[in-house]
DNA sequence: ACACGGACGTA
DNA sequence: CGTACGTCCGTGTT
């Protein structure tokens, strides 16, 4: 067999490699958002790539130690034990590498009380045997005795792994003097530090290579060792155990025992969606072109063909009459898709699991599928929303909603959800939807069809739900989908905004603007960009001299909070003209945006209302989000920015707005949740909480409850829901931390339910891996166990919070859809226009207040039974401001 | 044209 | 070193 016609096998060692990797990459440029550190799996996968494209493995390992405990440290305890303490900021890299390679279908080894180096000796050595042309990457040189004829090392350079040195047995001749056979008796009489390995003192590497050559061999060595003259030579004969002892370590098994052999080992396809997975989520932007170079290199090597994935069947494309028989007997889910052009619905698809049929909307078609579209037969959708908007504004009512995909794959990973059914079908089916590319004009591959897509939908969420715990299929069925059918009228309901207002006020706030920005360069001498953070710390921290303030990652923050604690102790009438600023024009932007979503709906057209995008999929946790524009940030906390709030108006043929917020929802769920006696008496005494919680805390009465010690409580009541800590809450209040501390304690001393029940859920989430909410909305969060300490803290103050947050999500939708339901079964005209997480706008027609009122009270109130009632605040008006308060 | 960080609006 | 979001702008890169 010639060379070149030789499989390749390439084993690697995956801890020493990663290793360097982790001390030459600056971990600053490799962390995540959320504070993974992921410089050594960067460098280590980088390398690999990097490996694999140049040498072209079809044969793959990657070996990892399993501890620092091995055979060779029971041997001789004082082994690597010198060694400091493993970094936790690189330990924690390790499982999240092996996570990589999973995805990316590579091979990890490793075996308890065996080293990587041992793994890779044996696999080069039957590999060799085998007939493989064999490389080993490693960064320790021990493995330098298993390179011949058949095996070649790459060894990194001291600057880092991006550099690899080939050793063929020439190389290992030229650079040590020895055969690689006999470098490991070089390696026992000079020892190794890294080890904790002492040799021969005062013989280095050329001494050593001196007498091997002499000799010819150790033993031939240590024998004649009397003939040696000098300090080494007594040095030598005192050191003969030592240099056996480290022979004995440093010699390599080929024999250990492995699940797999050589091969076993051939490279396989990877898993496309795990590796952009876990690329996303360690941020790897770079790496995934070059890794899906390589997929496009191993589909080349690797002859093996997945399973057949099912075929589509070909929707057939029925008369109206057929298309209806065939809805008729379609038994069990249908997959629906309508296709939305222009927001109005132009064509649908209908799947069973063996066939499919489609049509195009045509007011025939419409009428004769309309009765089964509003009838209670079980329909299943990717993103409902949106085409049941569609189906709506053409006047077609829908029912029978029994599942969307989109959401069911939120609810298992609301962290990562998938966005369209294409990711869906890669991850739950393991299969590839067929989609016209779009940059052709003919495209080479179709796209599936409606009907197609809808097979596909049905098969998904047959996938979905089975992987669907049952209380989280619930929270679809009895929460999400309701709300999603309520989302919809909504939305196309939009809420009326006064064009003429905002535009007063937009003028009003840029000549204001201009003035301050006129002010502000005069202060300082010169024009500056202020809304330029770089600019303006030259500003003030070369320029005004001003003491730096917090780091950012790019400098030094110039935040609102910065400068009011900056004017307090340097003022400069700068600083305050700049906050003005800021607070003008950020107003001004609101305002402009707002008044630019004025429009109308897609497809009715024109309506001086504005039309949010409330995204279901949007959270982690179970809250809703709104986009284009965002309505759930529209400024209240100062008098001027509510002038903005008196822009949402009740609209035409309507009477009047009515807002109804939950009061302290979130810490009436904590009462509920930790059943502390304290809490639930606060909510049922009819106390103002913060006033009651004040009285226990600082052992007053309630009436002696001074304005300060309220806000005190206040901050820890909030704070709590959050994981708050004594350093954020004496930053919050601005008060020494150890009286933070004392205030903690004094609060946990009166409600220390709340405490036991904060601790616990935490607990449980640990064991878990998961938060549940009341009504059994789950969170997944892996990091509650990893050894990043940042990440893990960060994770259980999200933890604290889920289910709290979650849990009043949840209360909020069932109340949403029950008012839209109300609405809708008592004919009345009413309608829900806004959610703001704990608040509901709601337009009123004539004639309505009372019984809406009613509805909303009673609605609300009763979404959910806890140990403490479920307060709501009632308002009204017309406009959004003075029906807030 | 696009991505990112800082800043800031809400609950 | 307090949770959950979306949007704007300036900046630096493609």
């Amino acid at each position: 067999m010639t060379d070149s016609a030789k499989p390749t096998l390439l084993v690697v060692d995956g801890h020493s490699l990663a290793y360097r990797a982790f001390y030459a990459l600056p971990v600053d440029n490799f962390s995540t958002k959320d504070g993974q550190h992921t410089n050594g799996i960067y460098g280590f996968l980088a390398m690999l790539i990097n490996l694999i494209k140049a040498e072209k493995p079809t044969h793959l390992a990657v070996a990892f130690d399993t501890s620092r405990q091995s055979f060779r440290s029971r041997e001789y305890p004082e082994y690597k034990a010198n060694r400091s303490e493993t970094p936790s900021e690189f330990k924690g890299q390790i499982p999240l590498l092996q996570d990589c390679l999973a995805a990316m279908s590579i091979r990890v080894l490793q075996q308890e009380d065996i080293e990587a180096d041992d793994i890779l000796a044996t696999l080069a050595t039957q590999g060799a045997a085998d007939g493989f042309r064999v490389l080993v990457c490693s960064g320790d040189r021990d493995t330098i005795q298993l390179v011949n004829d058949d095996i070649t090392l790459l060894y990194p350079n001291v600057q880092g792994v991006s550099q690899l040195k080939r050793y063929d047995r020439q190389a290992v001749i030229e650079r040590y003097g020895v055969p690689p056979e006999q470098y490991p008796d070089i390696a026992a009489l000079v020892g190794e530090t890294s080890d904790n390995l002492p040799g021969v003192p005062k013989v280095g590497e050329k001494t050593a290579v001196k007498w091997l050559t002499q000799f010819g061999s150790l033993d031939a060595l240590l024998e004649g060792a009397e003939s040696i003259k000098g300090v080494v030579g007594n040095n030598l004969r005192e050191h003969v155990e030592d240099v056996r002892r480290n022979r004995m370590l440093n010699r390599l098994m080929t024999d250990v025992e492995l699940p797999l052999g050589p091969g076993d080992l051939e490279v396989q396809p990877m898993d496309a969606q795990a590796v952009r997975d876990i690329f996303a989520r360690l941020e790897f932007k770079t790496l995934i072109p070059r890794v899906a170079e390589l997929a496009g290199i191993e589909q080349q090597m690797a002859a093996v063909t997945s399973a057949a994935a099912m075929l589509a069947p070909t929707a057939e494309e029925p008369a109206p009459g057929d298309l209806v028989a065939w809805l008729g007997s379609a038994t069990g889910d249908v997959g629906v898709t309508i296709v939305v052009e222009g927001g109005l619905p132009r064509r649908v698809g209908f799947a069973t699991k063996d066939s499919a049929v489609e049509a195009t909307l045509t007011a025939e078609v419409e009428q004769a599928i309309s009765p089964w579209l509003a009838s209670d037969a079980p329909k299943v959708f990717s993103d409902a929303k949106p085409q049941i908007k569609a189906l709506r504004r053409a006047g077609l009512a829908i029912g029978g909603l029994a599942f969307d995909v989109i959401v069911a794959g939120w609810l298992l990973r609301p962290s990562f959800p998938d966005k369209t059914l294409a990711h869906l079908v890669d991850r739950y089916l393991d299969e590839e939807l067929p989609e016209a590319d779009p940059t052709q004009l003919v495209p080479e591959t179709e796209g599936a069809t409606p009907g197609q897509l809808s097979w596909y939908i049905l098969r998904v969420a047959e996938a979905v739900r089975a992987e669907m715990a049952p209380s989280v299929a619930t929270v679809l069925s009895d929460i999400e989908l309701p709300t999603l059918l309520a989302l919809a009228d909504m939305e196309l309901a939009g809420v009326a905004v006064s064009h003429d207002t905002l535009a007063e006020f937009s003028g009003e706030l840029a000549q204001r603007a201009d003035a301050l920005a006129q002010a502000a360069y005069t202060a300082i001498g010169r024009e500056v960009n202020l809304g330029s953070p770089k600019q303006l710390q030259e500003v003030l921290f070369d320029e005004l001299q001003l003491p730096k303030t917090r780091k950012t990652k790019t400098g030094y923050s110039t935040d609102a909070a910065v400068l009011a604690d900056l004017q307090e102790t340097n003022p400069h009438p700068f600083l305050d003209l700049l906050l003005q600023h800021r607070e003008a024009t950020k107003l001004r932007q609101i305002i402009e945006s707002l008044d630019s979503a004025i429009g109308g709906d897609a497809a009715i057209g024109p309506d001086g209302r504005i039309h949010t995008t409330y995204v279901q999929t949007g959270s982690q946790t179970g809250r809703l989000s709104s986009t284009d524009p965002n309505l759930q940030n529209i400024p209240i906390r100062t008098e001027e920015s509510r002038r903005i709030r008196s822009a949402f108006v009740v609209g035409e043929g309507y009477e009047t707005l009515l807002t109804a917020d939950y009061s302290q929802i979130e810490m009436r769920i904590m009462a509920h949740l930790s059943e502390d006696p304290g809490l639930i008496e606060a909510f049922n005494s009819g106390e103002d909480l913060h006033r009651f919680v004040g009285a226990r805390v600082f052992a007053v009465e309630p009436e002696d409850v001074t304005p300060a010690m309220r806000t005190k409580v206040k901050a820890m009541s909030y704070g709590l829901v959050y994981g708050l800590s004594a350093f954020g809450l004496s930053k919050q209040l601005r008060i020494e931390q150890s009286e933070a501390k004392q205030l903690m304690m004094e609060y946990f001393a009166r409600f220390g339910a709340v405490r036991d029940y904060l601790r616990s859920s935490v607990e449980q989430a640990r064991i878990d891996g998961y938060t549940e909410t009341i009504f059994g909305r789950r969170r997944p969060f892996p990091d509650l166990a990893s050894p990043n300490r940042v990440l893990r803290e960060n994770a259980e103050r999200a933890a604290l919070n889920a289910p709290i947050q979650g849990s009043a999500a949840d209360i909020m939708k069932i109340a949403l859809f029950h008012i839209h339901d109300d609405f809708a079964a008592r004919e009345m005209r009413s309608r829900v226009l806004l959610q703001i997480h704990d608040e509901l706008v709601i337009e009123v027609a004539p004639g309505e207040w009372d019984a809406a009122e009613q509805v909303v009270s009673q609605r609300m109130g009763d979404a959910a039974e806890l140990s403490v009632p479920l307060e709501v605040q009632i308002g009204r008006g017309g406009d959004w401001n003075s029906a807030g308060h």
